[in-house]
DNA sequence: CTATGGCACGGATT
DNA sequence: AATCCGTGCCATAG
């Protein structure tokens, strides 16, 4: 086993506790909204870029999975192996790499790009524009520009253009930047407003996109330099820029082609905070559970922050302090949290494995209450971790986390299995001395629930199947 | 009369 | 304390 020695407590404040209880419930990309927030507003917290493989250690060049981990020798045999995560093709922020699609992120992508977009705004959003937002968004073309006119949008509403922009305006500045403009031009426009806010940018960048962008495409360069009244070398730095950093397609980035056409529509999950695959999809190897963390290099207190604090005045000291607190207090709450989260998924993973692999008859009804003390934590900090969390298994099913906790999922799946193999539609009595042979003692009354959450038609209503067996 | 769905109650779970 | 879940009773449809 590993990592059990952090078990040992360390001082634990009230503050501490409460902002651990809160990290854990949130999912990987609250988490992420969280740290953004707190990173871009406390100078104590400091980000290192650099990747290092959770597991062992080891900096990571390229993207995706850790190479030396990922063709792992023999490790605990019978013990899933559970890590912590980062997975840049999640969660690309306002990154804007036209290449390097990570080659496996096709179990990644599950939403579809109005969703998606939707999502984070939201929560912004009045509840009268979400409407209003959602219906343009469901008008994008494979490019991610708006296929319809906003004028029309307005009409169509009753509400003034300008208001109808302002949403436009919203949903282009989150995550593919720039989706939900008129065009390559707007889009890249946007980009560069988004990126002048964290970055310097070329001061004539946005003229030559205005008015020069097809001499950018065509490479006239000498033709451009000389309707902006600037140098050639200037030009070239300016292209060099917009190809390096903005996007004119935002779909592109990460949407394009290579959706999910095979999967079922009834129920769409977000991305998932956690992933468990056997080790390159083959199912001899051992299981691996990966959780992810939005974060790609690693998170602590500046070191020059705390040296510095020592020098500041005296009135400013004051302030210092307590962004040094809040730094370390969060740096240490994620630590906990990680840390239980990966306690809570060894023990779901070693416990139902027989579900994971074998498939939903095999469940075992387990509760929460029950991980709880096997861990030696308190219920709701088992119920925080569980919920709304949601969990990607090796059939490429995404499903809640809760699932692990559903009692009656095991006879569910039985009960269809026999209403889908007799050839006699039976009716709800019949069905409970049937599951009740099977070893399910179960009312009449509900079978029939179990039907309805199936979306199992009443007996008299159902067609018997075609079986092979008599 | 049989088969089902609705309502509501009590115990378990969160 | 709030919520979920299995169940019993009753009304209704066939």
């Amino acid at each position: 086993m590993f990592q059990s020695h952090v078990h040992s407590l360390r001082p634990m404040t009230s503050a501490h506790l409460a902002q651990t209880m809160t990290l854990l419930s949130l999912t990987s990309s609250e988490l992420r909204q969280q740290i953004d927030a707190e990173l871009a507003q406390n100078p104590a917290l400091e980000l290192l870029e650099e990747r290092r493989c959770p597991t062992c250690h080891r900096l990571l060049t390229s993207k995706g999975p850790c190479p030396i981990c990922s063709q792992p020798q023999v490790r605990g045999l019978d013990e899933p192996i559970v890590f912590i995560s980062s997975r840049e093709d999640f969660y690309t922020g306002s990154g804007m790499s036209t290449e390097d699609i990570p080659e496996d992120n096709l179990s990644a992508v599950t939403e579809d790009l109005p969703t998606f977009v939707l999502r984070q705004i939201a929560l912004e959003l009045s509840v009268q524009d979400r409407p209003i937002a959602a219906y343009l968004l469901t008008h994008l073309d494979d490019n991610g520009f708006l296929t319809i006119d906003t004028l029309d949008v307005a009409r169509y509403y009753h509400i003034p253009l300008e208001r109808v922009q302002n949403i436009i305006r919203m949903i282009q500045r989150s995550d593919p930047v720039g989706v939900g403009s008129s065009g390559p031009q707007e889009a890249m426009l946007v980009q560069l407003e988004v990126l002048a806010e964290s970055r310097p940018v070329p001061p004539l960048a946005e003229m030559a996109i205005k008015n020069g962008l097809g001499q950018l495409s065509h490479h006239q360069f000498a033709d451009l330099a000389r309707q902006l009244k600037t140098s050639l070398s200037e030009i070239r730095e300016i292209s060099h820029f917009i190809t390096e950093n903005l996007n004119p397609f935002p779909a592109h980035e990460h949407w394009g082609d290579n959706r999910h056409p095979d999967e079922p529509l009834s129920e769409v999950y977000h991305q998932p905070d956690i992933i468990i695959n056997f080790l390159n999809d083959s199912p001899k190897n051992p299981l691996v559970v990966e959780i992810i963390l939005p974060l790609n290099g690693t998170l602590r207190v500046n070191p020059l922050f705390r040296q510095a604090i020592k020098q500041v005045s005296e009135e400013k000291k004051g302030d210092w302090k307590n962004d040094l607190e809040r730094a370390s207090l969060l740096v240490k709450c994620l630590q906990q949290r990680n840390h239980t989260m990966r306690r809570l998924m060894q023990r779901i993973v070693s416990l139902q494995q027989d579900f994971i692999i074998k498939g939903e008859t095999f469940i075992k009804p387990i509760t929460r209450a029950q991980i709880s003390k096997e861990l030696d934590v308190h219920e709701s900090t088992i119920s925080r971790a569980v919920s709304s969390k949601i969990v990607q298994l090796p059939n490429k099913r995404i499903v809640p986390l809760s699932v692990f906790f559903d009692r009656s999922l095991n006879i569910r799946s039985v009960l269809r299995g026999i209403i889908i193999q007799e050839s006699r539609p039976l009716s709800d009595s019949e069905l409970v001395t049937l599951l009740s042979e099977e070893g399910f003692k179960v009312a009449r009354r509900t079978v029939a629930k179990y039907r309805a959450m199936e979306g199992i038609l009443p007996a008299h209503l159902r067609r018997s199947f075609i079986s092979a067996s008599t």
